[in-house]
DNA sequence: GCATTATTTTGAACATCGTTCACCGAAAGG
DNA sequence: CCTTTCGGTGAACGATGTTCAAAATAATGC
């Protein structure tokens, strides 16, 4: 079995130098014959390895969703779960700060998770959506402690809710074309709006 | 000044053209040839009345704003201004439904207005931009009333973040890809996010 | 070890895209 | 009526992602 090797070597490379140059100037700089010249490989060589380029993106994204979800395990790392509805909200608010420090400092390839859409009609990948789904589970379990009689339906609802909101404050604060936020004052403003809606919901 | 006036037809048509197929088939489907053959004129004369394909996206979004301040503009008409912080935020609340419900009812052209992105380097015309900020001052108006000592940019950032967290949670809301949320929750969603905020900014 | 077959890599070719520019036709001026 | 000017035209240009006949390489049989 040399082939199967040979090509999870050039997938490899595929993918690191596709990551390389969307941190270094966006999604939109993807080139498939960029790509080919770099890797040092016919550009037909990487459809023997990735359907698309569409799918070579969907692999990166997922290293960075997995660099996203090691940057978060290791915030939580050592840290009781929350009791009260005081820890949880402080938990919720470490969640965002650490989403946020994230995106600040891995911006481009952040922005590759949310620039990139597949063609209508294609669905994404089922391995695709459980990664994304696992990192909601982290601003689940807090959610759970501020409601204990929610339905786990309204968690996951009320978590993709803060999630987004989240990120929007966030895509803001990064837009470049309004005056450029500093990172501090842009974790203030995660703090209060994640402060805001957790005491907003342990009040019923 | 024959030329001026056919010139400025073309342009009209176009737009509207754009706008059409744009609401239709999103962003991603507008092309040079079959916009020339839907209006009825050569490829080329696009370029005679529009520098680029990005400059008529920035004139159908520009209307696509125009629009959204009609929605808002609608609502407000014959309220009273907010006097105390409970009118207050619930002047938020229903701007951010009729935001909810213009974007839920105009996915496609609201889609545009985040998804297209100029080449890099080139920045957003000065007209755009102040279109950008009249929407704005509909959010800002009820945040000084809940904040009267706040400075005018404090305002104008809270307001920056207040109207990106509920973009998030709407963009969430819309994003088919997920299980597509049912308008009334969505609305129901916004509300919780905008009120709880609001609720956080009158306290201190 | 060589001949033959099967498989894998290759890069020129294809379709399509936005954009340009040498041309042509029709008005304007003498 | 000829000349000049000028605006619309669409073929041509340079990219793009993707494909596929052919070359190159590996595997197999004897």
């Amino acid at each position: 079995m040399k082939t199967a090797e040979r090509r999870e070597n050039l997938k490899e490379r595929l993918i690191a130098a596709a990551e390389k140059t969307i941190a270094a100037n966006g999604l939109s700089a993807l080139r498939a014959r960029a790509l080919a010249h770099r890797v040092g490989c016919a550009v037909g060589a990487i459809y023997n390895v990735v359907a698309d380029l569409d799918e070579l993106i969907l692999f990166v994204n997922s290293r960075t969703i997995a660099a996203l979800e090691r940057a978060v395990t290791a915030a939580n790392r050592g840290q009781q779960a929350p009791e009260d509805a005081e820890q949880a909200i402080a938990r919720l608010v470490q969640l965002s700060i650490v989403y946020t420090d994230f995106a600040a400092t891995n911006t481009q390839r952040w922005r590759a998770l949310f620039e990139h859409r597949l063609p209508e009609g294609r669905p994404l990948p089922d391995w695709y959506s459980q990664e994304q789904m696992r990192l909601f589970s982290f601003v689940e379990a807090p959610l759970k402690v501020l409601q204990p009689r929610a339905s786990p339906a309204r968690i996951a609802l009320v978590a993709r809710s803060l999630v987004s909101a989240v990120h929007g404050v966030v895509t803001l604060g990064l837009e470049e074309k309004l005056y450029t936020l500093p990172l501090t004052s842009l974790r203030e403003q995660v703090t209060f709006v994640v402060s805001a809606i957790g005491r907003g919901l342990a009040v019923p």
